[in-house]
DNA sequence: TGACAGGATTCACATATTGTTCACAAAATC
DNA sequence: GATTTTGTGAACAATATGTGAATCCTGTCA
């Protein structure tokens, strides 16, 4: 796996670099985006981690190249939490967005989760935990043994695994999986939270209930 | 059976390698495509692997060069999922193509799948659990003696058995075998997959149903 | 033409599996 | 402690699939 990670602040760039080895990452650095782009050309990345204050050539412009040629995951580093940026990002292509300062904790999170997400769309098997999706036999697996799902379970556990740690609101999951046009009782859903979590308890995985929102799936520490 | 494989990172090499001799193949590596090239004059193959991002001569020169001259089955390893290098790659004569992250069963798969095509297109006799398929004779032969499966049920077991291990939707299996224009009834698949099943049943292959979806044909150890 | 054969299709019913609802329990929040 | 939200088990409803038999085609052949 190979990140390539443009910082100007050496310091903080150490910090992070260290941690994504820790991690069993391949690092590339960059202290500009000049060179970030120079970097990326070298190998194939698997995501990329840009500060957007840099010198020479800033973190919007260096995410704005990078799109004209390759769709790998983006995370966008800065230190303003305002919501115009954020979107400004989006627009440019990034995936997602780090507000400094951030915990390597919560960095590495959005580094996994972005790369389990770009998994998806190229390949068939994904992993988390216990858990592996054989997504073209349509095949959940935990412990080398094959987890019966109903169509239900199995279609609200590939919509968690896609939006890994991020509250799910009830609506969300309904609109997702029953349809908009769903109109029975919105504690449905409870019944079959209830049914996968029993499904999947030991598999190092887990939904979280939100009070007043809905639920959350995490992977904990593997 | 005889497998060339050209990657230039040695770790991801070694692994594949590993699994490629698992699985029983006679492994030939390259560390770049000049080797491969070399390599592949060595002895006849039956498959040859070829990442695209190598030093010396990259994997789609070294997919133009072998295409001259021969037509073996042809994988392509690339890091980027762009649609663009794909035609690529198919335009240049490439068979296959797996992108970076990739699952070693994934890959061995794909392996699998291509030199059983590969077989029937020159061999015609397709091989697994007790059944053996003689393409051109149209004959599908199980402990050695004669199954006789009607148009529709050869063609159902031939569909299958190209997309072995793989969730195939109802829609999938009639747009195949029916034509995507046909309208009649959508449950009459299951009535030949009933007849299927019980002429095919003790040849270590079975079609199982993914409820919600459609139908899974697999082939239980060999 | 008309009987026949093989296969394809449809249909009705049996079964199995899944989805939904509801009432009450438990937990969190106010 | 009252109120709101969520968990849970069981009953029931709805669906999907399996299966056998009847029917419908579409050729063939006398």
């Amino acid at each position: 796996m190979n990140v390539l990670i443009a910082e100007d602040e050496q310091k903080l760039r150490d910090i992070v670099v260290k941690y994504l080895k820790k991690e069993g990452y391949t690092v590339f650095e960059a202290e500009n985006g000049e060179k970030a782009l120079e970097k990326f050309n070298e190998a194939p990345m698997d995501i990329v981690i840009l500060d957007v204050m840099m010198p020479v050539v800033d973190g919007w412009s260096c995410c704005r190249e990078i799109r004209k040629t390759s769709e790998v995951p983006i995370i966008m580093l800065t230190a303003r939490s305002e919501e115009n940026d954020r979107v400004f990002g989006f627009e440019l292509g990034a995936d997602d967005y780090v507000t400094k300062p951030f915990s390597n904790r919560e960095l590495m999170m959005r580094v996994k989760s972005l790369i389990r997400r770009s998994a998806k769309d190229n390949e068939t098997v994904l992993e988390a935990g216990k858990i592996k999706i054989n997504v073209r036999a349509h095949r959940v697996i935990m412990d080398g043994k094959e987890l019966e799902l109903s169509p239900k379970e199995y279609d609200l556990l590939m919509f968690f695994w896609e939006n890994c740690d991020i509250a799910l609101s009830r609506e969300k999951i309904i609109d997702k999986i029953w349809g908009y046009d769903y109109y029975g009782d919105m504690r449905t859903i409870d019944t079959h939270i209830k049914r996968l979590r029993s499904k999947i308890k030991d598999s190092g995985c887990e939904i979280q209930t939100v009070r007043g929102v809905g639920y959350r799936f995490v992977v904990s520490e593997e």
